[in-house]
This record gives structure tokens, C-alpha cells and sequence, in this order.
DNA sequence: CGCCGGTTTGAAGAATTTCAAAGGGAGTGG
DNA sequence: CCACTCCCTTTGAAATTCTTCAAACCGGCG
């Protein structure tokens, strides 16, 4: 327990799991991140009646044309979302890590329009849709949080949408970089300007709409500019102020309530 | 009063004005696409403290960096969002048309990060984000319609990732137009195959990654294969199935819930 | 009539993809 | 512990898509 703006869980209660309990955290906190939760909010959230599942990569967890009723929550690892388009071609649609609910949408949208897949090993709680929608009656703010996270989401599709549209290979890379370090640091995932970065370049050319080649020589400039650092599957920023340059890169999007 | 499925408001009801009453319609009209709307919920939106404004093209409804206090519903017109990248490009995020809430996200989320300009001149609703707290808390039904229209906005901006990051100029182009074809049809604004098309190529350019020229090129294809025929500010589609077997559209991403 | 914004076309240039092939590193089975 | 395989990275070179530049055209409007 070490982010001070994080209320302490009552101490004597007795959760079904402590186990359960301290994989949900990360979900309390990023709630607690965007308002404050009260300790009925709290107890609701780290009581949900959820199945702790262990992925291994590349195990589809949602897919395109499902009728989920069940949403999930990532707790350690990263997930992705994508399209298949035409023949062979592929879209990555957006990058989950701890303490998203990539497919929180299925609550409403009955039908899956995308696939969602770990890219890592992880570990992944399944909430049932039924809670969820008992806690949306029972507790309106969270409710109004867990509404606002799909927000972030859309909006961070939309910058996607910006970089994709309008960016150069390399901006356009950089700037994947930046969200992905900037997201990391807001759960505390980062270490000495290091992220895990487990994507190949393949996965990230599915992303960003380019080929593996070009995201190849993309990278080769990124480092011969000095800008990162990539090797086994850690990524480091050796150029903070740099990158966010190049990359055109302003969080804001990202609504992240405590902005560095 | 066409659509047979939209339950009609009760006659004697006295609303402050009947010019009101009608032009939310557009709106009642889309939450009753998605689900049941109680007589409760009808009044609720009818009644809605709304300013209604006709405006000119190019006006801006929201700029990004505002912090709103409202939100906005088209109800006649054509608007579209977009942000400014770098230097003098820009990249136009989506379109809305009659019934389309499109800042309904400045509810939570305090900052745009985008702005909404009308590209027609339009008759635009404004509704307080006070009376949206109350209808969200008070009517729980119309919350969980208005947070589902968020949620396919979202689905629609990943549609459009997919668009622009894996698909080439044609079948892209061809794309947008079968989903503003799409989207017209489901608010009644077809006639005959005919939509009317109030995008420049400029402004196409700009939502689809495009320059003007090469969108200008594929609209010639477009009219050489007698796929869609564009005179004055309407658009014809020859072959609904050519085109749409062309774009690889597949209209689900729309969640439209009476699907064509 | 003349202007203005939008459309259209040609031609040259740039960014990016595709094709092809070599190099590296980590895990597996012998 | 080595050899082998598989997947990912890296590089070169040709091909393609798309952009930029430049200029003509067109239609509506003051």
C-alpha cells in the first residue's frame, strides 16, 4: 500500500479472499485515481464475485462475434484488442495493462465487434455482467467512474486516430511510445525510465499501420537519435523531453487526473 | 411520426413548448432504437431545459481545452470533431448527424481534447450537464442508453482505426461512404439510394488520411466502377453491394439495433 | 464580370510496402 | 552441451501508393 491518495481498506474486514482482494487493487486504484470512492465503493469492488484466471500469450480472452457476460479485468500482463481486415492484414486497436477493463462495452453492446487477446503471460479477473450491472444500480458513482473509464478509452482511440491519420512513421511510433510509458508510469509500472515492452515489431505495425520493415528502420532512428533503448523486453527512455517532441506527444488525452 | 416502433408521447401532455417537444425527437427516437423507453423516460427527455440554436457552417460548437458545462444534440445538420496535429494538418476524428449527442463525454470527462464545428448549417440542442446529473441519476434506463451511445461512438472510432490504419484509399473511402449511408438510412435521412453529401473532398481528406488530391482520384474510381454518382451536395449509391463488397464493410460496428 | 472555394488533371517526388534473404537469440530435443 | 528450429530482427533493393507542386477548370455569388 504505498500511493497516499489510496484510502485503506478497513483492516478487520474479512474478505472472502485476501487473494482476491489484492488482485482487484489494481481496479480500486484506478478508480480512486479519477474520484474519490467511498468505503461502500471500495467494499463493493474488492467483493465482486469474480474467477482469477492465469493466462499464457496469445490466449484469446474475447472474440469478435461473442456474446460475453462476463467483462475483464487485467490485473498483470498486456492484452490487446484488434480486427482482422480483408485477407491477412491485421489493426490493433488499443494496449491494455493493469488495472484496465478492456471490454467493459460488452456490458451494453451485446456483440463483440473485435477480439481480445494477452500478449504476455497474465493474470485476468472475469467479473460477471450481472454484478456489474447490480453494482451500476447499487453504487452510481462508481458507476459514474467505470462510465468514465470507457470515455478514456474512446479517447484515446480518437488520438490513435490522429496519430495514424496524420502522423509520419516516426512521430507516429514515438508517439505510441510516449502513451504507453505515460500509462505504465500513472499505474507505476515504471522503473528509472524503463518499461517492460513485450510487443515485437510486427505487433507494433499492426498498431500503428505499418509494415514490420518500416517499424524496423523506425526503431534503428529512434535509437540512433538516442532517443530509446530497447533490449530483451525492456524498453528505456534515454530522451524524455526528446521523444514527447518528436512524437508531437500531449497527454492530456490520456485524462489522467493527477498529470505529471 | 413515421417510425412505427417509437412510442408516441402522450397527446394531452402540456410540454413548455411543442417546438421543443419536436426537436428532441431525434433523440428519442435513437434511445428508442435501443432499447424501451418508459413514458417517464419520454418526458424526461422531452422536458429536457434545452437552448436550441440554429448555426452557420463553421461554427464551433466546443472547442478543445473548453471545460463545458453542457452537452450538445444535433438535430438537424451535419457537425464533425477533430484536433489539429502539428503544423496545419488536422485529422477529422467523426461525423454526427440528427440525433447524435456527440460531446456527451464532456459529462466526465472535464477537458476536450477536440473540437466540434457544424459543417452545415445545423439546429443544434443545448443541454445542460446539471439536467443530464439529474436524468442520470433519476431515470437509470436512459443512463444506461446514453452510456451505450458513447460506447458505440467508441466502436466507431475503432472501425475508423481499422479504415485508415489497414485499409488503401479506395476501399477506404468506400468505407466512410457506406457507414454515413448506414447511419442515414437508421435516422430516416435516405431517399432513393440518395443521401445528401455536404463534404468537401478536402474535408474527406482530412477524416480519412488522405490527401485532397488522391481523394479527388478515388472518387473518380468510385464514378468509373458506377459505384456512387455525386452531383451538387448529393450523393447516389449505383451498387450498394459493389460498394459495399469494395469497402469490406460490414455494418455491425454500428450496433444499430434494427440492423438492415 | 470577376472572384472564390472547390474540383480536376498532370507530373515529379517522397514515404512506405513488398520481396528476398541473412543474422540473432532463446528454447527444445537429442 | 550441442544442434536445430522457430520466431523475431535487420538490411538491401525494387515496386507502389500516396503526397506535393503547379495549374487549369468550374460554378455560384456578390
Amino acid at each position: 500500500m504505498t500511493a497516499g491518495a489510496l484510502p485503506s481498506p478497513a483492516g478487520e474486514e474479512r474478505p472472502m479472499s485476501e487473494h482476491i482482494r489484492k488482485s482487484l487493487l489494481p481496479l480500486v486504484r484506478r478508480l480512486s485515481a479519477s474520484g474519490r470512492l467511498t468505503a461502500e465503493d471500495i467494499k463493493a469492488v474488492e467483493t465482486m464475485p469474480v474467477t482469477i484466471r492465469e493466462m499464457t500469450p496469445g490466449q484469446d480472452l474475447m472474440r469478435q462475434g461473442d456474446r460475453p457476460s462476463q467483462s475483464c479485468l487485467i490485473i498483470e500482463g498486456i492484452s490487446y484488442r484488434y480486427k482482422i481486415i480483408g485477407e491477412g492484414s491485421r489493426q490493433i486497436l488499443s494496449y491494455h495493462i493493469s488495472g484496465d477493463v478492456p471490454d467493459l462495452q460488452s456490458l451494453f453492446l451485446d456483440v463483440m465487434d473485435h477480439t481480445l487477446t494477452t500478449m504476455t503471460t497474465s493474470k485476468v479477473a472475469f467479473i460477471p455482467h450481472r454484478y456489474l450491472h447490480h453494482i451500476l444500480q447499487a453504487q452510481p458513482n462508481l458507476a459514474r467512474l467505470l462510465w468514465r473509464d470507457t470515455l478514456i478509452d474512446g479517447s484515446i482511440s480518437r488520438e490513435w486516430l490522429c496519430n495514424i491519420g496524420r502522423r509520419q512513421a516516426f512521430p507516429r511510433v514515438a508517439h505510441l511510445i510516449c502513451e504507453l510509458y505515460a500509462r505504465y508510469e500513472a499505474v507505476g509500472l515504471t522503473d528509472h525510465m524503463t518499461i517492460s515492452f513485450a510487443m515485437t515489431q510486427g505487433n507494433i505495425g499492426d498498431a500503428m499501420g505499418l509494415s514490420v520493415v518500416h517499424v524496423n528502420r523506425v526503431f534503428r532512428e529512434l535509437r540512433q537519435a538516442k532517443l530509446v533503448e530497447v533490449s530483451g523486453r525492456k524498453l528505456k527512455i534515454l530522451d524524455w523531453a526528446g521523444l514527447q517532441e518528436a512524437a508531437d506527444f500531449n497527454p492530456e488525452y490520456l485524462h489522467l487526473a493527477n498529470a505529471a
